[in-house]
RNA sequence: AGGCACGUAGCUCAGUGGGAGAGCACUACCCUGACACGGUAGGGGUCGUUGGUUCAAACCCAAUCGUGCCUACCA
């Protein structure tokens, strides 16, 4: 080891680079098919090629890292598969943006140009958010990186939806879906936003037809009206029982609408009038069918007005609006305007306010798979943690709507499906037609829409893998152990794998779907460009280090709470990555060639007493790891560490470490140090990789990397109870001392004496054998220890459970302040005496609770009691001086 | 509109039927031979509010207030 490698100051950036290559090029993240071990399988929610990392793609990363590293350690063969998705729209909009700013648009390349185009994009900046991936650490097998739009990834969607096809489970349809007039392209339900927004309510008159009078709709979309083709009311509507006639003229446009009566129309809203507007609203649509009524299509694909709009006609919408607007008010046809706060679909990737638009599309039948989806949670096939998303996942498959799956971009799947242009019929082929299966023509028309991004993520439990084809692979692997992820995707991604995972593969694509929350910014704000509260991970990382932001992750990844982050956080786990980085420090100056660990009954206290708590700390990461609970694991690390291994353990073995005691209890506290410290770096191994392995390339006596080490598992020889009660006197008596010591205001320097009365025989045991550890941790220069019960004069006391500790301070004892002390010392005693007697008189309590609960109250009353007299006796004596 | 979370120390959060906890911040003392990114000690809480169940409630139930999120959109 040279100085400035194993500094004071533990340096990330000096170490992670070179051991996130060594892990690498030494293939210790490759996954092996051929294993005989147990498989153990994630696949990574495959970021989009267009993503910078952020928090979100931080948290679940680590945790992923965690469990695939943790895995390892307890001996299976893991396989994390990582990949990008080609995320159409967002991709697509980037080049397009690109292309923008040369004056260029899409169209100016055509169809396979573009195509192209994206593609060099894709291999020119594709794989930043992969690097960046890496330098959290993540241990993917990177050789088989997959993409969406791959040739084995492509064939799979294709295959699939061939076989859906003819399955009878996809369809092209006439149907109202979301229309974005920027992206132009329709959208599935999920990728609209729906925002609140301060719009206005128009009451506008509809005249009756042929009678005097009108009716009086309300709607927010005015301009949407030249596309109505009826007027509903409730059938139970008393209001409108006695019309003057069927019908009514809508105004601008002087068509006659008949007035039907729809279950569908709330009375209380508005005037209980609802005009009705099939190609522009989805319920006025479904209305539409159930009454036989045309569609009349008023808006084009860009917005703009068409020509049943009339003298609007060629004005774009919302323009439109204003004008039809304008020009009702002229002829006295609006009743009022209403202020009215409304949501509002907009597309989620551009914030376009989406039209609600008639069109043929591609559909999925989604009841017949979400119904299977559904009994396999419900059969624990597949266990969704926490339990809470269970519900919402029923919920959410139950009312499942068609999944529109076509889109009108480019950058995409292009649907496999031929129009022939001389009988019309459609082929549908995993293999490009040459000719019609019909006629025979060999004028065919492939379908320009391309697939829904989240169809190809659908498959990505098992495509990634190699099928179609029947992979070893696929059979070591698949299904996968856990899914992880954020509750934002559940619907868009892991229902959607749930439903193709069990229909193509006759297996759920994962035994457990952890669900993770959300990173927030400390406020506890969603974190987002547009408010310019997103804290980058890399700049954390530069900054703090890998490992300390991991841990920040871990230990604040409690089930069901949102993260709030902030740099102040990470920068406290800092500092416990480099008190493990220091306690390593100063164990390497005592270690040489480790030796084996003794047997237990040779050993001192302290030992006994770190091996037990080592036990207690691995069991908690195992069990803890295997809920998914990582903030208790970590949690229980960081107390291990930082509260057992340095502030006591290391404390107390200083004397045998500097051969104060001879070289026999030298040589055992090594061996003893040695084995914890091992032990422990392969426990926090998963959470903070970096700093574990370059402690561990300079520990003596390890050969090769940690990953290959094994996990320590629970060795219930070591667990001693018996020692970890008698460490806790010695640590009682210390910690009294120092409080004697803090509290009068004695220097750290002065070295006191103390007096220990007690006829307690464990702990005159206890500090018979361990004297000079407590001389040494409390600074004494000498102990005495008697049975007597004489109280001394001039001396501070500390009362502790059967012992009373005085130090005497002759001349310099404040009696008022030490009165006071005491006093403070006896009023919690005494509140808490209070409240157990009182208990212990309740008849109710001693006849119903159970009775190791009485027994334990009683005996801590004893306790007490006895503590509280004694503190009294002490009280008293000071006052008569 | 419906649903789901969450209200515990100044801040961030664990705890989920029998002794109110941690980290940070704060106060005092200390550069003691791993670490001042450190050590020792200390102060600080009616566990949102109100009822109920129970021998016993921060924890279970109900109501209520507050906060956040999700789903759906009645035009």
């Amino acid at each position: 080891m040279t100085e400035n490698r194993f500094d004071k100051g533990y340096d990330p950036l000096l170490v992670e680079n070179k051991w996130y290559t060594f892990w690498e090029e030494n293939h210790f993240f490759d996954a092996d098919e051929c294993s005989d071990r147990p498989a153990y399988s994630i696949v990574i929610p495959p970021p989009n090629v267009t993503g910078v990392l952020h928090m979100g793609h931080a948290l679940n990363v680590t945790l992923q890292d965690i469990l695939c590293r943790y895995r390892r350690l307890k001996g299976d063969a893991v396989l994390w598969m990582p990949g990008t998705d080609h995320a159409g729209i967002a991709t697509q909009n980037v080049v397009e943006r690109q292309l923008a700013e040369k004056g260029m648009s899409r169209h100016d390349l055509g169809r396979e140009g573009f195509i192209e185009a994206v593609w060099a994009w894709r291999k020119e900046s594709g794989s930043a958010i992969i690097n960046q991936l890496k330098r959290l650490g993540a241990c993917c097998d990177w050789r088989r990186e997959r993409f969406t739009m791959d040739e084995g990834l492509s064939k799979a969607v294709r295959q699939v939806f061939v076989r859906l096809y003819h399955e009878g489970l996809i369809y092209k349809g006439d149907y109202i879906i979301n229309w974005c007039h920027r992206c132009h392209t329709a959208l599935s339900d999920l990728e609209v936003d729906h925002e609140e927004i301060d719009g206005f309510l128009y009451h506008i008159r509809y005249p009756f037809a042929g009678a005097d009078g009108h009716l009086v709709v309300a709607t927010t979309r005015p301009e949407t009206m030249f596309g109505d083709t009826a007027v509903a009311v409730h059938p139970e509507d008393e209001r409108y029982r006695n019309l003057p006639t069927a019908a009514v003229v809508l105004p601008l446009a002087e068509r006659v609408l008949p007035i039907i009566r729809d279950a569908y129309v709330g009375m209380e809203f508005g005037t209980g009038a609802l005009k009705v507007t099939p190609a522009h609203d989805p319920n006025d649509f479904e209305i539409g069918r159930r009454h036989g009524l045309e569609s009349l299509k008023v808006i084009d694909d860009d917005g703009i007005m068409l020509p049943p709009a009339g003298a609007f006609s060629g004005m774009e919408r919302f323009a439109c609006r204003k004008a039809v607007v304008e020009e009702l008010t002229r002829r006295g046809l609006l009743e009022k305007i209403q202020p009215y706060k409304h949501s509002v679909g907009h597309c989620y990737r551009c914030k376009t306010v989406v039209e609600p638009n008639l069109s043929k599309q591609w559909f999925v039948r989604t009841k017949p798979l979400a119904e299977a989806a559904v009994a396999a949670v419900e059969a624990g096939k597949t266990r969704i943690v926490p339990e809470v998303w269970v519900k919402n996942y029923y919920d959410w498959m139950n009312n499942i709507r068609d999944w529109c799956i076509s889109r009108q971009i480019w950058w995409g799947h292009q649907i496999p499906a031929w129009t022939c242009e001389d009988c019309g019929k459609m082929t549908v082929a995993m293999d490009d037609p040459k000719a019609c299966s019909a006629c025979g023509s060999s004028r065919l028309v492939q379908e320009s829409d391309v697939l829904d991004t989240w169809f190809s993520s659908a498959l990505w439990p098992f495509s990634t893998m190699g099928w179609p084809e029947d992979t070893p692979l696929l059979r070591k692997f698949y299904p996968t152990s856990v899914l992880v992820t954020g509750f934002d995707i559940l619907f868009f991604w892991v229902a959607r794998m749930m439903m193709m995972g069990i229909h193509f593969m006759e297996e759920v694509p994962f035994r457990d779907v952890y669900v993770h929350a959300l990173v927030r910014d400390e406020a506890g704000k969603k974190m987002s460009k547009s408010k310019g509260n997103v804290i980058d991970p890399l700049t954390i990382i530069d900054q703090y280090g890998t490992d300390a932001f991991r841990m920040t992750l871990a230990v604040f990844a409690a089930q069901g709470r949102d993260i709030k982050m902030s740099e102040k956080r990470v920068e406290g786990y800092r500092h416990f990555v480099n008190k493990l980085w220091n306690a390593a420090r100063f164990a390497m100056m005592h270690l040489e060639t480790p030796s084996d660990l003794p047997q237990t009954e040779k050993l001192d206290l302290p030992h006994r007493w770190i091996l037990s708590r080592l036990q207690a700390v691995s069991r908690s990461v195992s069990e803890n790891l295997d809920t998914y609970q990582f903030n208790n694991a970590a949690g229980d690390l960081y107390q291990f560490v930082w509260h057992e291994f340095c502030d006591w353990y290391i404390e107390a073995i200083k004397p045998d470490l500097y051969e104060k005691y001879g070289d026999e209890p030298r040589q055992f506290a090594r061996a003893v140090l040695w084995h914890v410290l091992r032990d422990l770096l392969i426990l926090l191994h998963p959470f903070v990789p970096f700093i574990t392995e370059e402690i561990w390339s300079v520990l003596p006596g390890t050969r090769g990397s940690i990953m290959n080490a094994c996990f320590p598992e629970v060795d219930s020889g070591r667990v001693d109870l018996d020692s970890e009660r008698r460490m806790k006197v010695l640590i009682d008596i210390v910690s009294a001392i120092r409080n004697i010591r803090g509290e009068m205001n004695l220097q750290p320097s002065l070295t006191l004496s103390c007096r220990i009365h007690s006829i307690d025989e464990r702990i005159h045991a206890a500090v018979t054998e361990q004297g000079d550890r407590i001389r040494n941790l409390a600074r004494l220069d000498g102990i005495v220890l008697t049975a007597s019960d004489e109280k001394p004069k001039h001396a501070a006391v500390a009362v502790i459970e059967n012992a009373e500790i005085y130090v005497p301070m002759e001349g310099v004892l404040d009696i008022g302040q030490e009165l006071q002390r005491l006093g403070k010392e006896m009023n919690k005693v005494q509140t808490e005496l209070t409240n157990i007697s009182r208990k212990l008189m309740n008849e109710d309590f001693i006849r119903k609770a159970p009775e190791e609960v009485i027994e334990k109250a009683r005996e801590k009353q004893t306790l007490l009691e006895e503590k509280r007299n004694r503190m009294q006796r002490h009280i008293e004596k000071l006052q008569t001086l």
